[in-house]
DNA sequence: CTTCTGACA
DNA sequence: TGTCAGAA
């Protein structure tokens, strides 16, 4: 038995917008990298449901983690997107994540050593008396 | 009034 | 990503 039937079900591109705390330009933006498959109305405008407000939440949230959006367009699907909070549920999403944190450690690598040679020339400047 | 697409002094 | 144009 169904206990979803909420009251918002649909929402046009301005109203998804606000409740995601995104713009319009941005959530068309996610369509066209194949994030979001809203349907169409006569009208032309997009309509999306409840869940697309949860399903904008997982793209904001992986985009934070570093995720490119071919990358979230692939693990997407392996996403209840009835899902509250976002845990991996499939393989694939896991080493999706696995690799970016690769990427990530590799990144901080890089950094560190970037810095503590900031560090060094800092230490070395002339007149430190 | 709102959204759509396409484009970028 | 913002923003503007021109159309619906």
């Amino acid at each position: 038995m169904k206990v979803k039937s909420c009251l918002a079900p649909d929402m046009r591109i301005s109203e998804l917008a606000r409740q995601t705390g995104t713009t319009p330009r941005a959530l068309r933006y996610y369509e066209e990298q194949g994030l979001l498959r809203p349907d169409r109305h006569a009208s032309g405008y997009r309509h999306y449901d409840e869940q697309a407000v949860r399903v904008v939440g997982h793209i904001q949230l992986l985009l934070s983690a570093g995720l490119g959006t071919a990358a979230i367009a692939e693990i997407l699907p392996c996403i209840p997107d009835d899902r509250t909070v976002l845990a991996p549920t499939c393989p694939e999403l896991l080493d999706a994540l696995a690799e970016e944190r690769h990427r990530l450690t590799g990144s901080i690598e890089k950094l560190t050593t970037a810095r503590a040679i900031l560090d060094r020339i800092i230490q070395g400047a002339p007149d430190r008396h």
